[in-house]
DNA sequence: GAGATGACATTCG
DNA sequence: GCGAATGCCATCT
């Protein structure tokens, strides 16, 4: 019941204007090989009632993992992000070089290896 | 309690 | 870049 706590307190640490992808969340939760129960806990968040900015959480490709059942639609959650500067390429992907969320606790080596 | 499922990631071919 | 295979664990049936 309170296995999410740690993944939806750091989905809302999520600054604005950046996002993070489900291994990014499931490592600062501390449960790096576990993105499934990310993706499963922000799946139960609106059962849950909590409030979490899940839309800035997105697979590893970059692409925003969503839903059919969201509150209104993937439209929606896209211009969400739009409205916090996210900018979408032709293929609906998002340049995780740039807007993806470097936490400080989070230094992977092929982020760094991407510069 | 056991088996299947899942808003995924990572590695290998 | 893409598809198949593997891993991980809470929730669902």
């Amino acid at each position: 019941m309170s296995a999410y706590e740690d993944i939806y307190r750091v989905t809302r640490r999520i600054p604005r204007g950046k996002v993070a992808t489900y291994g990014q969340i499931a490592y600062l939760s501390g449960r790096e090989r576990q993105a499934r129960l990310v993706g499963y806990a922000l799946h139960r968040v609106d059962l849950a009632g909590e409030e979490v900015p899940w839309q800035r959480v997105v697979n590893a490709r970059g692409e925003i993992s969503y839903s059919p059942f969201r509150r209104g639609s993937d439209y929606l959650q896209r211009a969400l992000l739009e409205e916090e500067g996210i900018v979408f390429d032709g293929a609906g992907k998002i340049d995780l070089r740039k807007y993806q969320w470097q936490a400080e606790e989070y230094t992977r080596e092929d982020i760094r290896s991407c510069f």
